[in-house]
DNA sequence: ATGTTC
């Protein structure tokens, strides 16, 4: 069952663990685990630390690769995985970002009580699920030319408040502003630019969701107020979502660019012959350049994507409530990237350099008094979101000291996935998990499945509700054991918890 | 994650 039982991992620190750089002669750094030991040790039973060595193999990786709380096997990377690379001599790689682009969260506070929301529940979900459309391939309510494709793309969240899709603060109250500014759109390929055009202000499938929940406990009432989260019972939204089908075509693209590529410099072939998966290019190489531009763009497209979403919530609110978004008070608290690399500065050895930070299934979280925050937040430090997963509680944190010191600034950005989704499919029917949260007072809508339109596995009954199953609480981390482990390890600090009420389900 | 197999 542990097939990396024989890789040696020492101590040092609590839910802190090291490979030295010893163990393999292709590691140019030693491998870092932040995790409690129950799950380092089921890190051990897929290829997560596997993973998390390969990745130091990269031309000019800093420090360590990282593996945070949540970690678990990916494509090339770990999900969970940190590591950053010098901008100048290093690499990039796309499975250091990962197929979903800026796959990212957004907390949303409101001045509602559960009790004020509660009887207009079922009403609000219905109307959610036909403003952001839920599952694969869907088309959304933004038609866009390929002209204004291009303005989303260079724009972000830009693009969205001048097109009347937000509010002029909710540009600082997420990551980058919203816009990373060096996304071209001529770096993006004709396929997936049709793809992705219809698909803006979509949710998606898979985990992604859109939860309405409360505040269920305050750990720093300073902080917690500073963020706008005042009182247990206060009605909130989570919106999980990244950068569809548009950016899942862009990292395929540039996925089989890259191998071309690699065969013709002896350093890379030797990677690619270690790992396939971990195709990369060197930053200061056309390639690489070409794919970091798109990927940027990709960026932008999500953060868009999450913009929208919102502004279709404070207007289905207004009509099911009968009351403006400013009174209700519909703010954003924070919105934030989980699958990037990014332009970053941060201290190695005493200087301070630009790296190429990959977080993959990973959260950025600077503490109080870093100057890349906004105003808003420059005293308190970066609103972290983790989010659980249906039925468990989500987590608000904020970025720490420690955290700038060891992992460039990040951190673990939700549970993680324990069981494998077909696993999930054959041990729980999709239709006792929506009664099991409907006891709990927990009302999920998601698509349903007709019998013509599911390939039926010849052991797994047919349920409308089946994808359900996949996104089943047992089938994920428990988020209280991983944001325990980013506390112990040092790397965030939690600051509130939130429970769902009623969920969008991709 | 994903027009669930370019």
């Amino acid at each position: 069952m542990n097939r990396d039982v024989d890789i040696p991992v020492r101590k040092i620190r609590e839910d802190v663990w090291e490979v030295p750089q010893s163990y393999k002669d292709y590691m140019r750094v030693p491998a870092r685990i932040y995790a409690a030991e129950a799950l380092l040790d089921k890190m051990k039973s897929d290829r997560t630390l596997q993973q998390t060595i390969n990745v130091a193999s990269l031309p000019g990786i800093e420090k360590y690769s990282m593996v945070m709380p949540d970690g678990h096997q990916g494509y090339g990377f770990p999900i969970g995985g940190v590591a950053a690379t010098d901008f100048e001599e290093g690499v990039i790689s796309p499975g250091g970002v990962g197929y979903d682009i800026n796959c990212g969260v957004r907390l949303i506070r409101t001045n509602l009580m559960e009790k004020d929301v509660r009887p207009h529940l079922p009403e609000i979900l219905d109307t959610l699920f036909e403003y952001v459309p839920a599952g694969l391939g869907l088309s959304g309510k933004v038609r866009l030319s390929y002209s204004q494709l291009d303005e989303v793309l260079k724009g972000g969240t830009e693009w969205c408040i001048e097109n009347g899709y937000g509010w002029e603060e909710d540009i600082e109250r997420t990551e980058e502003g919203g816009k990373l500014k060096a996304a071209n759109p001529e770096k993006i390929d004709e396929k997936s630019k049709k793809r992705g055009a219809p698909q803006l202000g979509t949710l998606g499938s898979g985990n992604h969701f859109l939860e309405l929940g409360v505040v269920d406990e305050i750990f720093d009432e300073r902080l917690a107020k500073a963020y706008g989260i005042e009182k247990q019972g206060q009605v909130t939204v989570l919106i999980h979502t990244g950068g569809r089908g548009f950016s899942h075509g862009v990292c395929s693209y540039y996925l089989r660019s890259f191998e071309r590529e690699m065969s013709k410099d002896a350093t890379l072939s030797k990677i690619l012959s270690l790992e396939r998966e971990l195709a990369c290019a060197y930053l200061n190489s056309d390639m690489g350049m070409d794919y970091f531009e798109a990927m940027c763009a990709c960026a932008n497209y999500a953060f868009a994507n999450r913009q929208i979403a919102m502004h279709w919530v404070r207007k289905v609110f207004e009509d099911v409530l009968r009351s403006p978004a400013e009174d209700m008070e519909i703010r954003l608290v924070y919105d934030i990237a989980h699958n990037i690399a990014k332009e970053e500065e941060h201290e190695v050895e005493g200087k301070r350099k630009k790296l190429c930070v990959h977080r993959k299934g990973a959260t950025r979280a600077f503490p109080a008094g870093d100057e890349r925050l906004p105003p808003v937040y420059r005293n308190i430090g970066q609103p972290v979101l983790i989010p659980g997963s249906m039925g468990t509680r989500s987590f608000l944190a904020v970025g720490t000291e420690t955290a700038k010191l060891e992992t460039f600034g990040s951190c673990a950005h939700g549970s993680g996935r324990e069981m494998s989704r077909t696993a999930a499919m054959r041990k729980y029917r999709g239709s006792e998990v929506r009664e099991e949260l409907a006891k709990r007072n927990i009302i999920v809508k998601t698509r349903e499945r007709r019998k013509r339109d599911v390939r039926r596995k010849r052991d797994i009954p047919f349920d409308k509700y089946g994808e359900l199953a996949e996104e089943v609480a047992a089938a994920y981390k428990d988020p209280e054991v991983v944001i325990r482990s980013c506390e112990v390890s040092g790397i965030a600090k939690r600051v509130a918890a939130f429970r769902a009420i009623g969920v969008i389900k991709g």
